[in-house]
DNA sequence: TACAGATGTAATTTTAAATTTTACATCAAG
DNA sequence: CTTGATGTAAAATTTAAAATTACATCTGTA
């Protein structure tokens, strides 16, 4: 089991958006040398923060804003936006189990109930975490080191 | 972020082994047809489960059955041994950010403690499942059938 | 108004990870 | 000592994720 990078990238963003937005056009191109991400990619998951208004972005001459307070950020809302089906691509289930066998024909429903609580207890844990937060531990690591 | 089908391949497994072990032997190649995978992987698996005390195969003339009651074997438990280092792998972090920028540097430290908190909760939420609570479902969602 | 630098997105190619297949050594009951 | 099973390594295949390529569109500015 594991997310894809795709949230990782997106939280990227959002603290270089945060930081940096101010002062200076944060673009994809950008985006991309300081994530080590190709800009496509980056587009598509700003294109996803886009739509979930977390960001808004002026077409045309470019640049990203953030569109709502980072305590309204949490991961949950990110992960949604980037992979809305990640909660339900969270375990993998087997395809073609025999259907002549009891176990193989019933694994699915078995499996569900119990997988959707583990999601749950996960989902609420995504929520429970904020960009704010983040932030704060960014602004916190890299002081550090002055 | 997904769990590979690992564990719901063990999973399917053990409810074969608890339902049938007692009348017949479970062989790998009969679970292999219950579940549709092919028997070196069901073997791979069985040999991750046996490991961990979960289940035991008589070597030679072959067949598994478990070695520990249903209540002691959790999901966490199951996804541990299957998959040794799938809380570390559940978030991916994109793996070459530059490290000229201060994001890019401090990224993976950032994203850090807040995945780790997240999968603690994930653990919790594991630990809480059994093969005993699956198999009642199993039970009850079969005998609906007849 | 045409250009330059940017976004938005579709289609294809590449890469990386997970599974399957193949192969073979080993074990134990009959 | 043969048969049916496990255990495991190595190679091949499949599948999913990312990168690349290509191009339409937008907007400030020369």
């Amino acid at each position: 089991m594991h997310i894809s990078n795709k949230c990782s990238i997106a939280v990227h963003c959002l603290i270089c958006i945060h930081e940096f937005g101010k002062e200076s056009r944060v673009t994809s191109e950008m985006l991309a040398m300081s994530s080590g991400i190709n800009p496509v990619t980056i587009r598509g998951i700003m294109s996803a923060l886009k739509k979930d208004n977390v960001i808004s972005v002026k077409s045309g001459v470019g640049g990203a804003v953030l569109c709502c307070p980072t305590e309204e950020i949490t991961l949950y809302r990110i992960c949604s936006a980037v992979e809305p089906d990640f909660l339900e691509k969270l375990f993998g289930i087997h395809s073609s189990p025999s259907q002549l066998c009891p176990v193989g024909k019933n694994i699915s429903a078995v499996l569900k109930p119990s997988y959707n609580e583990v999601a749950e207890a996960l989902t609420k844990s995504l929520k429970s975490i904020t960009m704010a937060e983040i932030i704060d531990n960014y602004k916190n690591i890299s002081n550090r080191e002055n």
